[in-house]
DNA sequence: GATGAAATAGCATTTGC
DNA sequence: GCAAATGCTATTTCATC
């Protein structure tokens, strides 16, 4: 599907998930292109998927957000009506704001926000009624490591 | 610490949370300022922290990290040396791009990304040797619902 | 105290090489 | 991929509400 990406494509990348909001010419400065080269690169990057977005991060607590929990979840049954159904709640609800199928001991893992508890125990209880037989709920304390860049251009993980 | 936000504000958010790969003049008709008041008030969000960075989102499997786990952690003990080493060692592995200490069954929730199986096996060896007593391992098989934006302006969770 | 309009400098983007 | 050229945009300034 995709091209392999070469040397410069990963200097892109490893610059662009640690600061998107530069401008193209200090961007191919970076990486020794030309604006132009640089341009028809990110563009590329973009087109193929491999850069998904571009997005403001915003910080929870300062927009209204002091709960912030990961919540695991045992799903009722293996049918998938039940796990079409809990897919659907979990797109509707707009305090879960990432989501997943996981192998291991649940069937899910979910991120929640909630402007309070009140707010928060309303989420889970309308994640319980469509099919979260369990939840286990993580309440975020700190943050150890902030959102980060993949490692694309670390030589400990490098593969060639 | 920080002004409250209002309406525009709000409505600058989660454009730029949605998109921030967009021209401050598109922004600004967006949200029906003019482009220089609109600069202003981007300018605001990010010099008081409500917005942290802008980034590049990048898709992990397409930029060599076919594995995605989440691993809930069990430390050795509460002693701060013994969370303090276990910090560094999740700040100084590269493979680890998102950590938090939580309450609830554990005492922190990692995001962790490897190249293989041998990769992701070193990571959460390094994390047993730092205290992880118990590491509970979430293979994450499919995205439910993506990264999304914290719902600012969502009638649902609105407090006033 | 923030906005809007005008002006300038710089950038994004295209084209030809 | 580069260099030059064009049209927009970012950014500042300043008057204004």
């Amino acid at each position: 599907m995709a091209e392999a990406l070469d040397e410069i494509d990963v200097r892109l990348l490893a610059e662009l998930q640690a600061d998107a909001d530069r401008t193209n010419v200090e961007l191919a400065r970076l990486v020794g292109l030309s604006p132009a080269a640089t341009l028809n690169r990110v563009r590329r990057l973009k087109a193929s998927g491999v850069i998904r977005r571009v997005v403001a991060r915003v910080d929870p607590a300062a927009a209204g957000f002091p709960l912030q929990v990961y919540v695991a979840v045992t799903l009722a049954g293996a049918a998938p009506r039940t796990s079409r159904a809990f897919e659907d709640e979990v797109r509707a609800l707009p305090q879960v704001i990432a989501a997943d199928w996981v192998a291991g001991e649940t069937d899910a893992i979910l991120t929640i926000v909630a402007r309070d508890v009140a707010d928060l125990k309303r989420v889970l209880s309308r994640l319980s009624l469509q099919g979260g037989q369990r939840l286990i709920t993580y309440l975020r304390l700190e943050e150890i490591k902030p959102p980060s860049p993949l490692p694309v251009a670390d030589p400990a993980t490098a593969t060639d």
